[in-house]
DNA sequence: ACTGGCACCTGGGCGC
DNA sequence: TGCGCCCAGGTGCCAG
């Protein structure tokens, strides 16, 4: 579930409670996810501080001295700090508790979220070759003008690609295209230059808002205070088929690309 | 090197 | 109330 400004959300929520901690115990109830959680999170954490709190791509990467424990959230990932010893739910897979009384409480229905451990993480496969952060300066439209060369792609899809821009997930990616007035069926490789300067502002622009507004909600995600987030209703086109486009009131249109529900203004992307 | 398609898993909402 | 069906925000891996 969880795109880019819902892990940053999670993030800024969870830092304050976890980040100069010790680690007293890991407890994990359910290894099952996307990988099975390996054996050096418990091995390693406990005993451990957590120097920081940083996010990579859709990675939240908790730093030690030992090394690192990288969690994705996958779709229905979410984290959340609780008093020790609060009853633990179905999918409340992973407790990883403090000195301080408090825990961090991962908690995935759908078990598509991952918990792994590295040594040096900008080295281990998930992450090595992921393109550059959206909110970073060495993305822009000249670098998305560069890539897209020769690619036929729909652009969507292009920018979904995360070796191509990281944290630009199904939701965001229709939005941006709205405010970049681009088709999403669009080749990529047949895009301006100009266009393309339009859409990585879009991309920045629809990223920040969401990261300000503490991310999206559409089911359970809830930010690491536990409050949900409420940028939904800012949406232009995600989720809003049929209904007025805020531009122009053309009903917005519904597609599947690569098997996603893409949203897009007829009238006001070409 | 690209591209499209499938898979992993659970739960919520809907129509009947 | 229950059942079956469809849908869901991610992303690694496969064959062509």
């Amino acid at each position: 579930m969880p795109e880019l400004p819902e892990v940053e959300t999670s993030r800024r929520g969870i830092a304050p409670w976890v980040e100069q901690q010790v680690v007293r115990e890991v407890i994990i109830r359910d290894r099952r996810l996307r990988w099975p959680i390996p054996a050096e999170i418990d091995r390693n954490l406990p005993g451990q501080t957590i120097r920081s709190v940083s996010r990579r791509a859709k990675y939240l990467l908790f730093d030690t001295a030992a090394g690192t424990a990288m969690l994705h959230l996958g779709m229905s990932g979410s984290v959340r700090i609780i008093h020790d010893h609060e009853p633990a739910g179905k999918h409340d897979h992973v407790d990883i508790c403090l000195h301080t009384g408090k825990a961090l409480r991962f908690r995935d229905p759908r078990r598509f979220g991952s918990l792994l451990w590295a040594k040096t993480p900008a080295d281990h496969a998930l992450l090595r070759d992921l393109g550059p952060e959206p909110l970073s300066a060495d993305f822009d439209g000249d670098y998305l003008r560069r890539e897209s060369r020769g690619r036929r792609v729909s652009i969507k899809q292009f920018i979904m690609n995360a070796g191509i821009v990281v944290g630009v997930g199904n939701i965001y990616a229709s939005e941006a295209l709205f405010g970049a007035g681009i088709h999403p069926k669009r080749s990529a490789g047949r895009i301006s230059a100009g266009r393309m300067n339009d859409l990585s502002d879009a991309i920045k622009s629809v990223l920040l808002r969401a990261i300000e507004a503490g991310g999206t909600t559409l089911r359970d995600f809830h930010g690491g205070d536990g409050e949900p987030g409420y940028f939904e209703r800012e949406l232009d086109v995600y989720g809003r088929n049929g209904l007025p486009c805020r531009r122009c009131k053309t009903p917005i249109s519904v597609i599947v690309l690569g098997q996603r529900s893409t949203f897009y203004c007829r009238t006001c992307q070409r």
